[in-house]
This record gives C-alpha cells, sequence and structure tokens, in this order.
DNA sequence: TGCGTGTCACACAGATCGGTGTGCCGCATC
DNA sequence: GATGCGGCACACCGATCTGTGTGACACGCA
C-alpha cells in the first residue's frame, strides 16, 4: 500500500527524468534517490551500482516504433515531423544514447554498445520502410537519412530551434526522391 | 628558460588534450595542472576559475579553415573528406562544442554561445561556397550539409567507424546536384 | 503476540571536487 | 647583499561523489 510503484519504476523514473535532463555525470545517485522517494539504502539494494543504473536507464530509453498505415517513404518522412514534435515540447536534450557516450567517455563501453543496438534498430527500420517504397540502394539510403536524424537531433540541442527537424525532413525527400526509379 | 612556453599556452595544450579526449567534466583542475606541470595555485592565477578555462579552451578551438583553390562545389565535399581522415586519425571525440553542451546541460550558457558562434561560422562558410557554385537556395542547402557533417560526427562518435564521412559526402553530392541548374 | 521482511534515516568511509591560504625557494634586478 | 616577485609545494576548506554499515520502525503473517 505504501509503494504506489515498484521501487524498481520509481527509481527508473527519477533517473530518466534527472540523467536526461541534467546530464549522468552531473547527477549523483542521493539526488536520484530523493527524487524518487526512496533512501540511498534502497537504491543500492535494487541496482548494485551506479554503472548498473545508468545501463538500465539506457535500455529503457529504447522503445519499440508505434506502426503506422503510411505509405512507406512517408513514414520516413514523418519520422522528422515527430522529431519536430517532441523538440517543441521543450524538455529536448539531444539524443540520450549519444549524450551518454560523449558524457562517459573513456568509460562508455556498455553505453556504447546499447546506443549502437538502438541506432542500428532504428536504421534497420528505415531502411525496410525504404525497402517497400522500392528505392534505389535502401541499405545506404537508410545510412545517410539516419545522418540526417543524427544532425538535426545535435543541431536543435546547440541551436535551439525546432526548425531545423525540418530542414533535415525536406533534405531527406530530396535524397528519396534522388532514389527513386 | 625554465618555461619553454608561456604558462597559458601550457595550461590550454593540457586543458585542451584532456577535456576533449576524457570530457570536461570528468576531468578536475588538479589534473590539468598535473598535466601541463604547473601547480594548482598557478592555474588559478592564470584563469579565475573552472568555467573561464572550460570557455578559454573553447574559443581556441575555433579556428579559421584554410582557403582552397577547388571548385567550390568540390571544397564543399571536401569538407566531409577532412572529417574521414579525422577521424581514421584516431583521438577522434567528436564536436567539442556539441559535447560541451552535452556535458555542462543547464549550465551551458557561456559554452552554447560560442558553439553557436562556431556552427554559424561554418553555415556561412558552407553557404558562401555553394552561392559561388551558383546552385538554388544556397542558404537552406548550406544548412541541410551541415546537418549531414553534425550527423556524420555524432555517428562517427557512437559507430567508430569512418565510413559515415563518405556517406555523408555521398548524401550531400546528391543535394547539391539537386539544387544545380 | 512474536517473528521476518522491507524500508527508513543516519552516519560513515575514502576519494575527489573547485578553490584558497601560506610559506618557501630561485632568480633577476638594483 | 637586499629586495621583490613568479612559481612552487602543501595543507586545507566545505561540498560532493560512490558505496556501505547500522539500528529502528512499520508492516504482513503465523
Amino acid at each position: 500500500m505504501t509503494e504506489r510503484a515498484p521501487m524498481a519504476e520509481r527509481i527508473m523514473a527519477a533517473a530518466d527524468r534527472l540523467f536526461y535532463q541534467k546530464g549522468i555525470r552531473a547527477v549523483g545517485v542521493d539526488t536520484v534517490a530523493a527524487e524518487a522517494g526512496i533512501s540511498k539504502r534502497s537504491l543500492y539494494d535494487t541496482f548494485p551500482s551506479k554503472d548498473a543504473l545508468v545501463a538500465a536507464y539506457l535500455r529503457q530509453r529504447i522503445q519499440p516504433l508505434p506502426p503506422s498505415d503510411l505509405p512507406p517513404a512517408a513514414q520516413v518522412l514523418a519520422l522528422f515531423d515527430q522529431l519536430h514534435v517532441r523538440f517543441a515540447h521543450g524538455d529536448f536534450r539531444g539524443c540520450p544514447f549519444v549524450n551518454a557516450v560523449t558524457e562517459l567517455a573513456e568509460d562508455c563501453e556498455t553505453a556504447r554498445a546499447i546506443a549502437l543496438d538502438y541506432k542500428e534498430d532504428r536504421r534497420r527500420h528505415i531502411a525496410s520502410l525504404l525497402v517497400r517504397a522500392g528505392v534505389r540502394d535502401p541499405e545506404v539510403l537508410a545510412s545517410q537519412i539516419a545522418l540526417l536524424f543524427e544532425g538535426a537531433i545535435a543541431s536543435m540541442l546547440v541551436r535551439q530551434d525546432a526548425e531545423v527537424a525540418l530542414q533535415a525532413r525536406d533534405a531527406a525527400a530530396v535524397l528519396i526522391r534522388a532514389a527513386e526509379t
């Protein structure tokens, strides 16, 4: 009764908000425990170390993309519109996976592995859509569109301007069009 | 005689290496002083705070691009080849400005301002080349190519694969070609 | 009623953080 | 030789870091 949500979930909710918003290195475990409304002791009973907590935070950030009934090429472009919306929401702080690799620097083996999984999943998703769209070289084109996506995220982070998402989408549209027939 | 290089330069050389390679938050002032071969006291006599040291580190990272006699469109594409070379060099750790904004998170006002200056300079440089190349919408195209550049950097950081630079270059070539005539 | 469990608050360890104060030493200049 | 000064070593400050140990309290269950 005292626990509305299970311990691990409450911790993860706090860790997600704090790590993403303020940065992994900038947030101590005390802060996470306080935000979760639990004691540091309970946190360490649930996660053996901060590294494990960070890994769980990143793994939790991997979410499957919702299915769509748009035509495949439009689905690819819609990814950029979703990015545009996400940024306008105000709490955008870049890609948590890239951020983790950046922050952890020389201690980012685990983070990099998780980031690679995520990026590769997304690239494959784009590639499968492009195959259905019948374009030439769908694998390479998927990588290039993923680059535009990544670039839009990084640029939004420093420029604080959502418009780059639309510029990226337009560029992606040009690339797709150039690969048609 | 004891000082082969002036104090500030020795500090900056150490700070540049450490901040870029290991991250700003991950490196303390003691480490910088030790790497520079000076005392922490002397460091604080030269830079009033770590924030000032970080700002100097970032400002020093802004370097003018060398002139080139290639045709303008080729110069734009050459930027990606240079990125490819830089990555192959082995000590690539992403864009120091984006990294600083990522690491400093909520305390990144100064870093973001410097990053914006740098990114805008580079975008303008690309735009002026595109104007000379006579393409349509050179300003927008410059932004889109800058996005590819940013995306290549972020992707190299997590994938550790220099090939993305060439994929980005190819995509840029397609965008430029689509904007010709 | 008594026991076990889960969680709490709290204090602590040892390290590191950014930043400062102090006193000494080598050296150049007068 | 005296003086001043730049740089050094070193100790220290309070705060924070990750991680642990402890003892108490509240609860479910027998």
